[in-house]
RNA sequence: GUGGCUGUAGCUCAGUUGGUUAGAGCGCUUGGUUGUGGCCCAAGAGGCCGCGAGUUCAAAUCUCGUCAGUCACC
């Protein structure tokens, strides 16, 4: 079975479980780091797996504008072409044609777009998509979708969430290896009726598991969690639920609370990239700033993580301040490793039985 | 000692023939960043224009003096 589901918690949808892949377990709730183009940026696959991660994330976009999937193909799937070895699921790409590419004409078949990179002309559909996730030998492969801008009116939403679900029939119609499952993704804006329109929709056509889609946008926090409650009950509690795109600490124990299993975000390494390192409950902290220029403590004084360990916000702040590659990479490695550990903490509270008074403890 | 050059925001520097409230880049502060372009965006703080006299309706700008730095020559 793909899916088992082991923990329940009694007070709140929380779940824990594991995802069984044939490169591996992923226990679940799982936070799955974003290597867009086939890197978790400045971490290699030894560290990554060495701060805790067992699935990563890759995007069938970016692998296809560069290097493009002969290359992959060539160096025997995306495992081998990047040498980390666990579980990988792969974006479908409709989110980037609509966040990063300029050109676009969308069709039934699919959309028509001018590559970011260099402008030439790409034609994505489901059967492109579905067709490029196949041949790079993910483990898990994410339906083609289209994500709505927010704010949205009710009418474009519908006429997205329809393509959308066009989209996805033709997704899972795509034939893919045995050894690998596929997603399919809710939309439908921040409108209920359109929310559970997509969910019964897709659960009719059976998926592996079940992404919320179209969150993380730019609506306020309050409403992802609605747009959450009004799907997660029609999903099948036998798949695994992934939120796509979120998100910030508290908003992750937010979402498990309301039985999410999967998340994925830039955050943790983005913000490192920009000087930026989570803390205590989910605080950030701007390490470039002036401020910590003396500062001879860690990052946080309660990690156990290696930049944590050896190094002080100021030297942090200093390699930072100077351009050198050492400090976003000490930084990512302490955020990854809080969304980690935190990850980690969240199971064992709901493994325990004590999920609920962690997330009022964490909410504080 | 003599002559030249330079002193304007924390730093590097623009500032027209004298003309409103003296600017830029970087840095700093505060926000923002959610299925990734190592960015980017928004707002803000910060000036005895080395110092002192003078000319003028008006001086960062012209004149004199003075101090500091720097270069060249005795």
């Amino acid at each position: 079975m793909f899916f088992e589901l082991k923990n329940k918690c009694s007070e709140t949808k929380a779940r824990s479980g594991i995802l069984r892949t044939s490169h591996g377990d992923v226990e679940t709730p799982v936070f799955m780091p974003v290597g867009t183009r086939a890197t978790v940026k400045t971490v290699t696959p030894l560290e990554l797996e060495e701060l805790g991660a067992r699935i990563m994330l890759a995007n069938t976009y970016h692998l296809l504008t560069r290097p493009g999937i002969d290359v992959i193909k060539n160096a025997g799937g995306l495992h081998k072409f990047c040498g980390w070895h666990k579980p990988i699921l792969t974006d479908s790409g409709g989110f980037q044609v609509f966040s990063l590419a300029k050109i676009r004409k969308i069709g039934k078949d699919g959309v028509e777009f001018s590559s970011h990179i260099d402008g030439s002309r790409i034609f994505l559909g489901p059967g492109e998509s579905i067709g490029i996730q196949k041949e790079l030998g993910v483990d898990i492969i994410m339906a083609f979708d289209e994500c709505a801008p927010y704010p949205c009116s009710y009418d474009d939403a519908l006429k997205s969430l329809n393509i959308t679900t066009e989209w996805e029939k033709a997704s899972i119609d795509f034939p893919i290896g045995d050894d690998q499952k596929i997603f399919g993704i809710v939309q439908g804006s921040t409108f209920r009726e359109l929310r559970e329109k997509s969910a019964s929709e897709l659960v009719s056509l059976g998926f592996d598991g079940y992404a919320i889609g179209g969150l993380s946008v730019g609506e306020p926090e309050e409403l992802m969690l609605e747009c959450i409650r009004w799907t997660e009950p029609l999903l099948p509690e036998i798949k695994p639920r992934y939120l796509m795109g979120s998100g910030m600490p508290k908003q992750i124990v937010k979402a498990v609370a309301e039985g999410i299993d999967m998340f994925d975000c830039v955050l943790p390494t983005r913000l490192a990239r920009h000087g930026t390192a989570f803390i205590n409950n989910g605080e950030d902290i701007p390490v470039k700033a002036a401020r910590y220029s003396k500062d001879t403590g860690p990052v946080d004084e309660n990690c156990q993580c290696y930049a944590c360990k050896n190094f002080s916000k100021s030297y942090i702040r200093h390699l930072l301040n100077v351009g050198e590659i050492l400090g976003i990479r000490l930084l990512t490695i302490h955020n990854l490793h809080f969304y980690f550990n935190l990850m980690s903490e969240i199971r064992r509270q709901i493994q325990k039985g004590t999920f609920a008074n962690f997330v009022a403890a964490y909410l504080l």
